[in-house]
DNA sequence: GCGGGCGTTTGAAATGTTTCAAGAGTCGTG
DNA sequence: CACGACTCTTGAAACATTTCAAACGCCCGC
């Protein structure tokens, strides 16, 4: 391919009819239905442009398609793993559509997110993916109400006005403590917060649910809350552990998540405490560097890639089935016993 | 804002328009030029939007200016927070410049590489930024011939023939290794490969130059190839340090970023190895997590936004000056210390 | 009362693609 | 030889926006 010299503009489809000597509407359907259009035409239409060097413009198929060929994901925060992955997921699903993704972050803060939606409106995206600052947030619900597929991810749906996909978070928190009962555990912190974060409460309401039907006493499921969900919040969170007097400090963690708990064990192994012996954690999310920290973390795993698979299933769902009716998927959680909670406790 | 209940397609500025009893023309003055537009007209075609839920199409916008508001980043590992971080940097500059950013991960896999970068051309992204899986591919060549503002990230330039920005690898392997020797340490290994990455090939390079210049025995410097930079390959390279007889096993390791080093930081702690005591571990990039590991990393910090900060305005300005010259921006990197390497040996 | 200038609005053209009804050409059959 | 059937190609319309020259209305000054 020797790539005419740029004279200014990219050749369109126009001058490709003109150098291969067809039409417009040939070259169009070289394109788009090659079977319909003769072997040797074809052949000198595909020649006519790679000596061009011609690309499609998609701006232009859009504007006549009245929509664009991608879906969006919206994520709360880029710098943890856990997004990613779910993003993974969603992208395969929109490959084997053959959607692009936009994946944009909203970095936890609410005019970010509200920035990124617009844009995606304005580009005509086919579906908008989302895990929200705050899921009853009113720009959310106008995304609906303007028609847009609408999934939301890792969050549930108050109202069911919209698809949502997520895990049992009570359930999570359920069978980390309990995990951690069976390792002989009686008093136990639960690290997170803040609390408007639906999730946390959650994952406290099922560990304290679980922890009075083993009949343990209230008191000694100690609430450690934190002003976010981040590795600097988990070591915070030891100083005051390891500030409790002894009688009162637990010898387990259930952390809100994977990042709370590193910090946690970084806080630990520094204050010279031994995992599981003298503290065991348990994270939740299961994120790949939980497995690779020094003591590999036991965790409440999420299907993240899955998670992201059938958000984008859902979304375009809506896109394409006229008779499509708004689901929440919920997904089972399970824990992935590591060494942060090794040893049955004498 | 009432939106009007949809007939099936969004509100275009005609509709716009003859809701407010002006031209089309008006509405665009609105939507371009506020101020050429009386106060009253504005305000009437300002409301009509509203009460229509008026949304600007991008696509139309974008055939008509003949390229899109938007640049793109393919990162290379989506799963090393490392890129997150660029993509970061690129973003706010991004935004300064009023631009979205298309942020794609080829996962290290040309083909998807190349899927990406199809597909910008098509949508007509002012500017590609890459972290290429090989920056030798022709397919990168074909960008900048197509007269799109093209830089790699994070790699250089062979040729001149476009721009660059990244670390120099040379001198990070230097101050890696010098800082080891500083503490004492005289049998070092550096981990790392495979040797096709150039900056895995540099950052040796500048290991071996400051050991021969500190007149260390050539053999003392043991290099354990690994097959990626990832954190199981830095485990696996920790067990095959672990199997070297005791007169030849190193005493502190060089890795070539901060997953492999996470990673043998993972083997040493299990195998009951004391880190830095018996073995010093020193990562490169200075990724969140490396300071976050349960003994923190020494590493070799990258300035990782303003690589891409950098990156950005160097597309943007080849996209907008026209006597642009390209230019392989280099940053120094910098050594961070950290408990890994702590302690100065007897 | 008329021309000039100013502030505002208009209408048409242009962007690149896809679609689709209609046209052209070819071949075989009656 | 005429007709229908079939294959392939064409040309025009449509998509939503921006731009820009031209028109419009109005006031001012002469």
């Amino acid at each position: 391919m020797t790539l005419q010299p740029r004279n200014g503009r990219a050749p369109s489809v126009k001058d490709v009819a003109a150098a291969a000597g067809v039409s417009l509407g040939t070259v169009s359907n070289v394109l788009n239905r090659p079977a319909v259009v003769s072997a040797t035409t074809r052949e000198r239409v595909e020649r006519a442009m790679a000596e061009l060097g011609f690309v499609r413009n998609e701006s232009a198929r859009q504007l006549r398609a009245g929509t664009s060929r991608a879906l969006a994901y919206v994520m709360l925060d880029g710098g943890n793993p856990f997004f990613h992955d779910v993003a993974e997921g969603i992208e395969t699903a929109a490959e084997d559509a053959d959607l692009s993704l936009f994946v944009c972050n909203s970095s936890g803060r609410s005019e970010r997110e509200v920035k990124h939606i617009d844009r995606l409106v304005q580009q005509r995206v086919q579906g908008i993916l989302i895990t929200p600052v705050d899921p009853d947030a009113p720009h959310l619900r106008d995304i609906s109400q303007r028609g847009i597929p609408f999934v939301m991810v890792d969050r549930f749906s108050r109202d069911g006005g919209h698809c949502s996909v997520a895990v049992d978070d009570v359930l999570g928190g359920r069978i980390a403590v309990e995990h951690l009962i069976d390792r002989g555990h009686r008093r136990v912190a639960f690290v997170g917060g803040p609390d408007s974060i639906g999730q946390v409460r959650e994952r406290l309401q099922g560990a304290r649910a679980i922890w009075a039907e083993f009949g343990m006493p209230e008191e000694d499921l100690i609430h450690l809350p934190t002003e976010a969900l981040t590795v600097a919040e988990g070591r915070s969170a030891g100083e005051r552990l390891a500030g409790l007097p002894t009688r009162r400090r637990p010898t387990a963690a259930f952390c809100a998540n994977d990042l709370l708990a590193l910090g946690l064990l970084q806080h630990a192994v520094t204050a010279g405490l031994r995992v599981p012996d003298d503290l065991a954690i348990v994270g939740f999310d299961d994120i790949d560097f939980a497995a690779a920290a020094a003591v590999p973390l036991t965790s409440v795993r999420q299907p993240r890639q899955e998670l992201g698979r059938t958000a984008a299933r859902l979304v375009l769902d809506e896109a394409t089935n006229p008779d499509h009716t708004h689901e929440q998927a919920t997904f089972v959680p399970a824990l992935v016993a590591r060494a942060s909670t090794g040893t049955v406790r004498r």
